[in-house]
DNA sequence: AATGAATGAGGGTTCATTCAT
DNA sequence: CATGAATGAACCCTCATTCAT
């Protein structure tokens, strides 16, 4: 082992330790911001929550508002992330993909009390901080973008010749983003489950001549 | 004029003049939260807004936390006011009751990136004060009854006999929700009126057989 | 009954009805002292137990500041009004009216936890408020010349030649605001007439050779 | 030196550090109590006399109260430090061990008009603050009991047969307390020497067969 | 004369940020 | 790098005073 190769190693070594510690205070700040808002998520709750010290928060992040972004672009990418990775899985048929694709909302992975939210809070800010907006826009453009389009695929599949792709993909995600407001403030206590049988439901409505496998339940997604 | 009549009109100028400056305090505090979020908004900006005294705040509500859930409690009432007098207007077909209900969400004086934004600003701190939850509950619990019935109404006209009507319910209220929040971080700039076409599309969806009826536009909402 | 003689009557009940509310003041204020401290104390805490309105009381009193010195000189006249009845009423026996005097600090309209709280909350101030001290001086130097010229009197009389007088009062008088404040930090809850006692004790072993007279309870003060 | 005995010196200076700025706090606090009063004297007030952050406060102590009690247990235990001291030093002898007791209430590290003035802030607020009270029992039930057997001790060893050392402990603490407050009201300027002579005079009196020892000045009371 | 709503300066406390260790 | 003590601006709230009724 040469001098020349430890270097790197070494520097691997701490870009990992680096990483993990960062993760480690995007995943405390949301846990704090699910358990007590984002208005009373002081940095020292982040930090207790991380086992970390305060003052390491300004190593990985400029400010808190700026650790709040991180938080907020991770729950995008896992997002997408999702999505994309539902709609590899989800083979070729048009109503198959756009069933798996709503279906993603409601994962397990996605769907959470702790992540929706996150979620709300954010939105709640928006109107304030168009930073935060700024941060969604990107993965929002792209979600809109694949949903219109699996819209259309399913309007050229189906021969809805005279409904609006764009219109059907507004209604769609509101739909969900509706849906996931249950969590939050419903009575009933719908389960994931269950707001994923109702989202499929719309969509069978919304495609009739598809209702038969929009309307089906995932394997996976009864648990 | 007695003295009899006199001492009440005295104490009713009291009261006129304690409610209208309550009112005031609820208003401003709307407007800072629209435009500055719960988290930002302090007692001097609500007080500046209205142009009272930061002292008068305590006059009027106990804390600042009470204030703003009379905000909460105002916009959860001016919204039941406009659905009750929207079904009061729509006459008795069910269809028509339906979507007159729906379109209360897009009315002018309720859909408003305003109110919106507080809606919004609540809901996102739902999880960590359920104080606000409490202030909501009652009027859900009846939005949500009226909504379900009017759904079962229409179900039962047009014979639709596997549908669950409270399902119905949550797929239409899930939906405005949803729409609402186009308004905050919609790139489209969606106005209301096309949020309502949206939320009249979805019902048409639902309800194939009164599509006519459910898809069509009030007079008066294009405006 | 004339118009002449009708004027003064009406002022005269103007005087007294004025008289009696700034009476009602000062009493409420003493309790709210008593109960709350003088740090605690706020005017509208005085106003409510006096049953008027706050703004009553800037008719009475310049500043609460104010009123609270009217509340240290009428506890002091009242002091005052004791022990010089106790005098009148003590005949001309020095060592019984040094006696009387004494007893006076542990009569039962003097020595109430209440009054006593009072005295010890203005003490508690009087180094950050000379105001409160200039309020006491008169009564004071009164006070503690009648005192030093009753031991006088006690020493011509008993011969006790090598004895100071003002030393004796000094010692007399200390050791009665002493014993005042058992009854507010005392954990054995010495009642007034053990004070009394007590008071006595150290007169008599302070002039020992008056020993049956000073330490003598009288007549009422058992109670 | 080793790693191993580092460690613990670090944190030693941490904790040297801690208890160095907390004391500075304390001392700041009771010597804005005696020029402000307990009344007037404010976090910023005691900040600034500490040459510290208002902040900084609050990392030592939970609240200003929570301070404020310091203050006063600081008070209990310098005193109680005080008597403890000099009965050690005081030898065998009963009545010089009684003598030396008290004059510690007129030592000069005890009895300085600021220290005075800070335990009449106090009792002033006894009736009002139970805590106050809390503080000083535990100090004052030792004190007192130690005064007693004091007593006790001199009451045997002088036959006084019929005297009730509990009593006479009373006198005494009453007495001293008093003469305190000479330092605060007294307008003829006593000084600490003076009230202990005018202490030790009630002594000798209350235990005439010791009066010589008693009423003997220490070398140093006088300074 | 009496009221109590209105005022806003000033209080204690919190907490994002900094920086010496 | 990691730490957490130190900072002080800014928060919400209290309350003595004023003044229109």
């Amino acid at each position: 082992m040469t001098l020349v190769s430890a270097e790197p190693q070494r520097s691997d070594r701490r870009e990992l330790r680096r990483a993990r510690r960062e993760a480690q205070l995007v995943d405390a700040a949301l846990e704090c911001i699910s358990a007590l808002g984002l208005r009373d998520t002081t940095v020292q709750d982040v930090a207790a929550r991380a086992d970390m010290a305060v003052g390491s928060i300004s190593q990985y992040f400029e400010s808190k508002e700026l650790l709040f972004t991180a938080v907020l672009r991770q729950l995008s990418e896992e997002f997408e992330a999702a999505w994309r990775r539902g709609l590899e899985e989800a083979g070729g048929d048009p109503a198959a993909r756009l069933r798996r694709f709503v279906e993603c909302y409601f994962e397990p992975g996605i769907c959470q009390r702790k992540n929706v939210a996150v979620w709300f809070a954010f939105w709640g800010e928006v109107k304030a901080r168009p930073k935060y907006r700024a941060v969604c826009a990107g993965y929002d453009r792209l979600h809109d973008e694949v949903l219109e389009s699996l819209c259309r695929e399913l309007i050229v599949a189906g021969r809805y010749d005279s409904m609006d792709p764009r219109g059907m993909a507004k209604i769609i995600a509101s739909t969900c983003h509706g849906l996931w407001l249950e969590l939050l403030t419903g009575s009933d206590g719908l389960k994931r489950g269950e707001l994923a049988a109702l989202a499929r439901a719309c969509l069978a409505a919304l495609f009739p001549r598809h209702a038969l496998t929009l309307a089906a339940a995932g394997p996976d997604l009864g648990a």
